[in-house]
DNA sequence: TCTGGGGTCCTAGGACCC
DNA sequence: TCTGGGGTCCTAGGACCC
């Protein structure tokens, strides 16, 4: 069936490299081909969000905790994120690629699916389009960036992890299988330590060996969703992980203290914060919620949440506030001390026009007097806050 | 060695209803 | 004194990713 179910290049996964790195390193000619690590403070507690490919070399990777980068390489360049400017350069980023293609998905701050389909002519085949991308980002943004491309979203995206950094990898359609079996375990998009434990202890090393399995087999090791999803790797077709289908939408905030603490007002008052911080940042957006969850993680690294629902939104940072200090002494004995409180709100919904009178009088009028210092305090360089967030009372 | 913060998706079990 | 099956909503935890 001419054109019918043949399989074509359709996809480019770009992948910016070391991407909070790289934008330091051009920022900032001095630290150009030095070892630079982005993330936490070396002293306090963090992990590494992001390092140079110089970094790399003395096995430090992002996720790895602060300390632990410092040890292996102490002349490393430490610095905190900047993340103002790491969202503008995304957005500039993606403005540039929307040039070459009319559908650019962007899955995170530093990546992006660009849907080749019909672009041959303005463009050239998809080499010759890959060379322009690059080429643009380097010339135009200083930005060096990893380019695959396969006929689904999941091989392109398998494809530039395959040729970082500053790469390029088109996966010819119809080479799928072959490609997957010179890749390891960890390759694979979607297994993840656990996973990968799980099969080791069954004698399962390569992909070969995993995508071999059969299906009892493998539905008894992972459960029959992730042993659907491998098949369908298998198989060379997408599991379909990166379409753009979205159930629900959740918001959260959370924070891990300089040192544990089991003072309830000290607890009060972070969590005050969250509420505010979280509610703030859902009015900004346009969303609400009826279910709102508090997280707790305690000295030992036990994590533990708490979640309560109800028949109406929750109005204000106030409201929330009250439901997550009940919610807090229900996971929480008051005595063991913690390391990180958390609040979010889940099932987060775009709020229905006139949806406003659902809300009792006094939730609405709390809600108002919440929006008006949150903008206030954006217009101002006076610090404006709740008295009882305040370090110090005022006299 | 010490383990951030922001997310998504899946699983499994209980309550409740028809 | 033995018990079905399906659907929906809710909760908690886990795996995974950037």
């Amino acid at each position: 069936m001419p054109g019918g179910d043949q399989q074509v290049l359709r996809f480019f996964h770009v992948d910016f490299d070391a991407f909070y790195a790289a934008i330091e390193q051009r920022d900032n000619p001095q630290l150009q081909s030095k070892p630079v690590v982005v993330g936490a403070a070396p002293g306090r507690r963090g992990v590494v969000a992001a390092c140079s490919y110089e970094a790399r070399s003395y096995g430090i990777h992002s996720a790895m905790p602060i300390g632990q980068a410092r040890r292996l390489c102490p002349h490393a360049v430490f610095l905190r994120p900047r993340m103002d400017v790491y969202v503008e350069e995304s957005r500039r980023l993606m403005t540039l690629l929307g040039r070459y293609s009319p559908d650019v998905q962007q899955v995170s701050i530093d990546e992006a699916f660009v849907d080749v389909a019909g672009l041959q002519r303005m463009w050239g085949p998809p080499m010759e389009l890959a060379r322009s991308i690059r080429k643009a980002t380097v010339d135009e943004r200083a930005l060096r960036v990893s380019i695959g491309g396969a006929s689904s979203r999941y091989f392109a995206k398998l494809a530039s992890a395959q040729c970082k950094p500053d790469g390029l990898l088109l996966l010819e359609p119809g080479t799928e299988r072959e490609f997957l079996a010179s890749l390891q375990l960890t390759d694979l998009w979607g297994v993840g330590a656990s996973t990968i434990e799980r099969l080791h202890d069954r004698g399962v090393r390569s992909v070969t060996q995993l995508l071999g399995l059969d299906r009892t087999t493998s539905e008894a090791m992972l459960g029959e969703g992730a042993s659907r999803y491998l098949s369908t790797i298998a198989a060379g077709s997408d599991p379909g992980v990166f379409s753009r289908r979205r159930r629900s939408h959740s918001v959260s905030s959370e924070s891990t203290f300089a040192s544990d603490t089991s003072s309830r007002p000290a607890l009060r008052k972070v969590l005050l914060s969250l509420c505010h911080r979280v509610v703030d940042r859902m009015a900004e957006q346009g969303v609400e919620s009826r279910t709102l969850v508090v997280k707790v993680r305690d000295a030992k690294f036990r994590t533990r949440t708490v979640r309560r629902s109800r028949d109406r939104p929750f109005a204000s940072a106030a409201e929330a506030y009250r439901h997550a200090c009940e919610l807090l002494e229900l996971r929480w004995d008051g005595k063991v001390a913690l390391r990180l409180l958390g609040v979010g709100f889940a099932d987060v919904r775009l709020i229905e026009p006139g949806q406003g009178d659902l809300f009792d009088d006094r939730a609405a009028r709390v809600r108002t007097v919440e929006r008006t210092v949150a903008r206030l305090a954006k217009s101002t360089t006076a610090p404006i806050t709740k008295a009882s967030l305040m370090r110090h009372r005022p006299p």
